[in-house]
Formats: C-alpha cells, sequence, structure tokens
DNA sequence: GTCTATATAATGATAGAC
DNA sequence: GTCTATCATTATATAGAC
C-alpha cells in the first residue's frame, strides 16, 4: 500500500518572497513575519501552518520567528490581538446609522465574499477554534473589542445576549461561507443575501416589543 | 531557554479505556474507535487529535485504526457521515410545528449549553473547518442533510438563502457558546436567550412581506 | 541579524510475531 | 485479531558559525 503525503503543507506552497533588497533590518523583519503570519493563519488556521511556512511567506528562516516572539503561540496571540483590536464591522457606529441592520447587512455580504479576505480577525480564530490557546485568545479579544461596545450601543432589553447572537450570526455566515464554502451562501445573490440578512439582523438590534 | 512541549496532546489525557474483558471481537473494536473518534474529533478537531489518542480513547492501538480504516481521514470521513446523517435539529419537523421560531430556539438553547454533547455533527465540522477535506466532507453533509431539507420546508422567496442563514446562525450559536465560551452566550439565562433566538428565528423562517 | 545544522519529540503508517 | 517495534516524515525549537 502506498504511502499517503497528499494533502500536507506542501499542497499550499506560498510563493518563497526573496525579500533580496533588505537584509538586516529587525523592524521590517518582525512586520514581515507579523503579515506573512496573518495570512497564513486566516487561511489555514493555527494547527494548519507551521513555522516555517510562515517564515517562508515572510522570507526567512523559520529560526528567526522563535528569535522575534518566542514561540508560535506567542507568535499568534500578538497576530490575534492585532488583527482583532480594529473592528471593521459591528462597531456602535453601524448601530447608531439610521438604518443599521440594512448597512450591516450589506457591509457582511460585501466583507464576507468567497474570495475576501477583510474580516480577517474572525477568520483567523474561526479557523483555529480547536486549538484551547487560541480559542483562549479569541474569546478575550472578541469580548474586549465586540461584545462589550456593541451590548453599549443597543437599546432595550436583553442587549448581552442580542449582542452576542449578533456575534455569532456574523460568525456563523462567515463560516458557513468562507470557510466551508457552503454553495448556497457562497454563490448567492448579493442581494438577495442582503435582504435576507438585514431581515434578521433587524429583530436582533430594534429592541424588541 | 527550556523546551516548551506545552500544551500537547497530552494536556488531555483520554483515560486509556481497559477493555480487557471484550477482546478479539472486530465489530466491537470497529464501534470503539468510531465512538472514540467521535468524541475526539467533537473536542478537538481533525487536526487536534492524533491516530494514538483515539486507539487509546478506544482501549486499542494505533495500529488497528489503519487496519480497520485504512487511514485517519477515511476514519474521519466515516464518524462525519455517521455523525450528521440523522439531524437531530434544523429538520422539516421543525419548521413543520406550530410555531416553528419558538421550538427550534428552545432546541438550540438546551442542545447548545456549555457542557453539552449532542449536536455534534456540527461541532466536528466546526472544529475541524481548517483541514481542507475535512470541510469539503462536512460542506457536502450539511448540503445533502441540512441545506436541502431545510430549504424545501420553507415557505415564500429566497429560500436557500434564508436556509443557509439558519444554518450558519445555528452554527454561529454554537460555535461561539460552545467552542469558544462566550461569557454572553455560555452564561446567558436560558430564558432570555430562547427569547432572542426566536425573534431572530423567526424573521428568517417567516415569509417576507 | 541572519544563516546552516541539529536536537528532540510527535506524527501517520507499516512489518512481522503470536 | 491484536500486539510490539519501527520507519519515514514533519513539527517546534535551539546551538553556534558568520
Amino acid at each position: 500500500m502506498k504511502k499517503r503525503p497528499a494533502e500536507k503543507k506542501n499542497t499550499h506552497p506560498e510563493q518563497t518572497k526573496t525579500r533580496a533588497s533588505r537584509p538586516r533590518d529587525a523592524a521590517a523583519t518582525r512586520r514581515a513575519i507579523l503579515d506573512s503570519a496573518r495570512r497564513a493563519f486566516a487561511r489555514f488556521g493555527y494547527d494548519g501552518v507551521g513555522v516555517r511556512d510562515i517564515a517562508a511567506g515572510a522570507g526567512v528562516t523559520a529560526m528567526l520567528i522563535n528569535r522575534y516572539f518566542g514561540s508560535k503561540e506567542e507568535l499568534f496571540a500578538e497576530v490575534a490581538v492585532e488583527t482583532m483590536a480594529t473592528p471593521v464591522i459591528l462597531t456602535p457606529e453601524f448601530i447608531a446609522s439610521g438604518c443599521p441592520a440594512q448597512t450591516m447587512a450589506s457591509a457582511l455580504v460585501q466583507l464576507t465574499k468567497p474570495d475576501a479576505t477583510p474580516l480577517e480577525g474572525f477568520l483567523i480564530m474561526l479557523r483555529s477554534a480547536a486549538s484551547e490557546r487560541a480559542a483562549e485568545i479569541g474569546r478575550e479579544q472578541i469580548e474586549a473589542h465586540y461584545q462589550k461596545t456593541l451590548s453599549h450601543a443597543l437599546r432595550g432589553p436583553h442587549r448581552a445576549e442580542r449582542a452576542a447572537v449578533i456575534l455569532a450570526m456574523v460568525a456563523g455566515v462567515q463560516m458557513m461561507r468562507q470557510a466551508m464554502g457552503l454553495p448556497a451562501l457562497a454563490n448567492a445573490k448579493p442581494a438577495a443575501l442582503e435582504r435576507v440578512l438585514e431581515r434578521a439582523l433587524g429583530a436582533l438590534i430594534d429592541p424588541p416589543e
């Protein structure tokens, strides 16, 4: 029976950036590693990438990752914190807008197009949720930057629960549309999907009764 | 600087079932491996467990997994298919019930209690979505057993999109509540959470306009 | 500051005894 | 039908040269 090295990390050989024109710049190297790690974690999750992949994507050797960040786990933590620090959706501004449900629905449809790359913070967490440490980091970031602000921006009863379900809904859509690639979501006509999401989000944003 | 074997698989040493009282029973061994794999994949995802962990949980050696299933991937496929074959929620019966939104909301809150173990099919997929092959298997199962039946049970326009968003919402709640452990969901009062979910689900189930 | 080379451990899968 | 022992590969992390 044949060996089975199918679906290995080599399946996605990130082009090794040469980076020959900028040697010996600590800050730039650090930045390059962080960027490469952000891309890699968003695509393949915490367990799905090795430090070698990340290093290759940054044009350096794996050793430098430990030199600059101590370990893969600490690198992940720094990436996660950085990526989730500035929410691009689910902000108080969205809630404060004239028709928040429609605005959010439109933004969500745009930002989770199958090939789109924004909303990386959530995607990194969704793809890394199996890792205990990754889930812990993500939970703290979500609570600090999303749950709290969103909850405060709402009016009416059950604010915490409604904010959490809005979060869950956004995460679920992104999960099913981008990570799982469910055809009904991935291939949906944007206008129709927007309409459906607007209705559901409205039921969560508008104060009940 | 110390080595860092922290957060390794040994962090969760599934008690090695002795199983000394039932030697040499092919069917029973197969069943034991499947059960152990289901538990393990649901908790730690496809990449998060090794064949050794699964074998130990079944009280056998790792070799038998390859003997009975050929490979870890084939074992996962069989577990995924088996677990998602009989949906416990999101069935046409729920939609056909008198007040589907309330019924589904109540069931969802019950089934995603932080320590609950049902709805394993979805949980396995959510925790394994980073693995390309796992995502593929899950997508097929979700489409076959959830998306299609749910879509057919709905009335009105945009059925496919509404069914998909219902799926995304259920997945998102399970993700945030069970996998991530977001306090606002994990510690929410069941009645309040149920009310909020009922409203959102109603907006998706009830035909618009 | 960055490299090559290596240490150590864990992985999925296999060979052959009983 | 199940085991022990082992292979080949890959993982993260470290040591020391330049």
